[in-house]
DNA sequence: TTTGTGGTTGTTCAC
DNA sequence: TGTGAACAACCACAA
């Protein structure tokens, strides 16, 4: 027998520190060891994704490339362009592999495809090596001692952490790494079917990512921005990726002590942008340039040193990254059904506008990525218009154009927004939020995302539901001048400070002397100095929310409820006098184009609601379950 | 079992 | 310009 051939499989951990896995591969004193990198097509064309956070991926991947080559320089990190079920066989054979390691991955898609990879392994022969490593402890561990139940609190997160042991302590990047051995490629690719491609409005340009399966040069090259077909110019965010740049930016946090050792995330300001409250780590830690338990006994070794001036979980830094792994314990035991609502059990059912549609698939029934009923165009503008940084609420509009062109915003941002466009304001399923959210932030994860969303919807995690952020008086708390709407709603720059955070209560004059007109919808042709009216009247709205809120709390049904599933949902709300619900429209609205779209068409809206109470998007479903 | 307390991150008003 | 209470009332957790 001799020494092992080894293909170290590089995927959410993009770099060289910690790597419990890296290290698993290593201590097999390999003869060779090829660090690959595969392009999944699930991720190029079924994850949502703009192209600013496939710049900080390429980053990632060049940045890590790069130190490889410091280590070896007849190595790097080789990029293979086929989806890592159809290419491994092939590889294994071709390159005669005989270990396969990896860090594992936690989702639910992606433990799928692991489970498959590692299936033709063994059939091919090759011993495969895994480690957990994208979070503080292994999130199968503690599921299993929280008694096989999501985490759905940071206690409960803690105390199921401490059963399982202690957070191990970070090891060292290795000094040396093996050659990689031959690569001949001259078996056929299989090529990815394209479509659906959900990222088709972001490419600018022809997708080639899968016309050679070692690159345009056939060398293996990092992919281009243009090879994915995007154009570089499109690339929007100042937030660039890579190791390097996360163990600096790790240095300069610990650098000043007292900010690190005194962090309380709910002290920092959302309105904050240069520099911005926060450390910025998540898009970092999101594709693995930097280990989660790096950064944890970093900030515990200096709370330790800090002393008792020092803060605490829940708010201190530590408390951030036990915040990350609860929601990865709750995503790792309730599966594919926690980034949605339907067949989930620990998800509140509320009848929010805009829900997805449903399809059913051998991994159960799933809402379908960004296609939804458009039960209410009344929410479907609503949605539109926060979506497009329009609403006529400056605080909102700043954020999700922040959002937009940065691909990351302040987290109590995020929750100003999700609570705006869910249970505070427009009463749009948190689902819709998730999605752009999906496709906007470069620190996009899918457990983080679906657990704040439900979070601030409460429909998990959280249920004070009569918390509900205002537009006007939160953003004020932090940024009374309103510098952050004058950064990113250039329209209303020159707004005096009394009236920046509601502009329609300025009069002619202050208007004038700013240069600003309050009118339209802000859909549509961008004018210059023209700034939409509000949307609606929050406190109108507010009370409705909260309204319907409390009654769907006291229905009480969840996502895997056999009511939610058939569409009998409905008559328990109707029988409650739900009027703000799915299918109806409900509420009233400022709005002067909606209330011509109302006085003309009380038909029109009748006719909804009839064809809403006929057949809504569940009762499809029940169609399709009874079929 | 019931009951009380606390919960990373609300708002508004009174003083 | 800061603190405390009322608002209306959720769930988790501990005793």
């Amino acid at each position: 027998m001799g020494k092992p051939r080894v293909v170290y499989w590089f995927r959410t951990d993009l770099r060289l520190h910690d790597s419990l896995a890296l290290k698993a591969a290593l201590d097999l004193d390999p003869a060779v060891l090829w660090p690959i990198f595969t392009w999944d097509p699930h991720y190029v064309y079924r994850v949502k994704g703009g192209v600013n956070r496939f710049q900080f991926l390429l980053d990632c991947q060049k940045d890590l490339s790069e130190s490889i080559q410091k280590l070896n320089t007849k190595s790097k990190l080789f990029v293979l362009r086929e989806a890592p079920q159809t290419l491994f066989p092939k590889l294994f054979k071709a390159w005669n592999v005989t270990h396969l390691v990896f860090e594992r991955d936690t989702d639910a898609y992606a433990k799928e495809r692991d489970k498959t990879v590692i299936a033709l392994a063994e059939k091919a022969g090759v011993k495969v090596i895994t480690r957990s490593g994208r979070t503080l402890w292994d999130s199968d561990e503690v599921v299993a001692k929280n008694g096989g139940k999501p985490t759905m609190s940071t206690t409960q997160l803690q105390s199921a952490g401490r059963k399982v042991g202690q957070i191990p302590r970070p090891i060292p990047a290795p000094t040396y790494l093996p050659d990689p051995g031959d690569m001949p490629v001259k078996f056929t690719q299989d090529k990815p079917a394209t479509e659906p491609d959900l990222n088709a409005p972001h490419r600018g340009g022809n997708d080639e990512t899968y016309a050679n399966i070692a690159g345009p040069n056939g060398d293996f090259a990092i992919a281009t921005l243009q090879e994915l077909g995007f154009s570089a110019a499109e690339a929007t965010t100042p937030h660039r990726g890579g190791e390097t740049l996360a163990l600096r930016r790790l240095e300069e946090i610990f650098s000043d002590e007292e900010y690190a050792a005194t962090f309380q995330k709910p002290k920092t300001s959302p309105a904050a942008f240069e520099p911005q409250s926060t450390t910025l780590m998540s898009p970092f830690l999101h594709f693995g340039a930097l280990s989660p338990r790096l950064f944890y006994w970093r900030a515990q070794d200096l709370v330790e040193k800090y002393g008792k001036k020092a803060s605490t979980p829940p708010e201190s830094l530590t408390g951030q990254l036990l915040f990350r792994d609860m929601y990865f314990a709750a995503q790792a035991a309730i599966g594919a059904p926690f980034i949605q609502t339907l067949n989930n059990a620990y998800c509140r059912f509320i009848p929010w506008h805009l829900p997805s549609k449903i399809e059913a698939t051998d991994m159960g029934d799933i809402a379908v990525s960004g296609q939804y009923h458009v039960d209410s165009p009344q929410a479907e503008k609503w949605f539109l218009r926060w979506k497009a940084g329009v609403t006529g609420f400056p605080f909102v509009d700043a954020l999700m154009r922040q959002l937009r062109a940065e691909g990351w915003i302040h987290h109590l941002g995020r929750h100003m927004v999700a609570c705006f466009l869910t249970r505070g304001g427009c009463y749009v399923h948190w689902e819709r939020g998730a999605d752009v959210f999906e496709e906007w932030l470069i620190d996009h994860e899918p457990a983080c995302n679906a657990g704040n969303w439900q979070w601030l919807s409460c429909t998990a995690f959280y249920s004070q539901y009569y918390r509900c952020y205002s537009p006007v008086a939160f953003g004020q708390k932090w940024d009374k001048k309103g510098e952050f709407i004058r950064r990113w709603v250039p329209e209303l720059k020159n707004l005096d400070e009394k009236y920046i955070y509601e502009p329609w209560k300025a009069s002619i004059g202050a208007l004038d002397k700013a240069g600003v007109k309050i009118e339209g919808d802000g859909l549509g042709t961008k004018r210059d100095g023209v700034y939409p009216g509000p949307m609606f009247d929050f406190g109108e709205r507010r009370n409705v929310c909260m309204t319907a809120m409390k009654r769907a709390y006291s229905i009480g049904l969840h996502g895997n409820d056999d009511k939610v599933k058939d569409g009998t949902w409905k008559e328990l709300f109707e029988k409650a006098g739900e009027t703000e619900m799915e299918g109806l429209e409900g509420g009233s609205d400022d709005d002067a184009d909606h209330k011509k779209e109302r006085s003309i068409g009380t038909g029109k809206h009748a006719r909804s609601r009839s064809t809403a109470t006929k057949e809504g998007p569940m009762d499809k479903f029940a169609k399709k379950l009874k079929t």
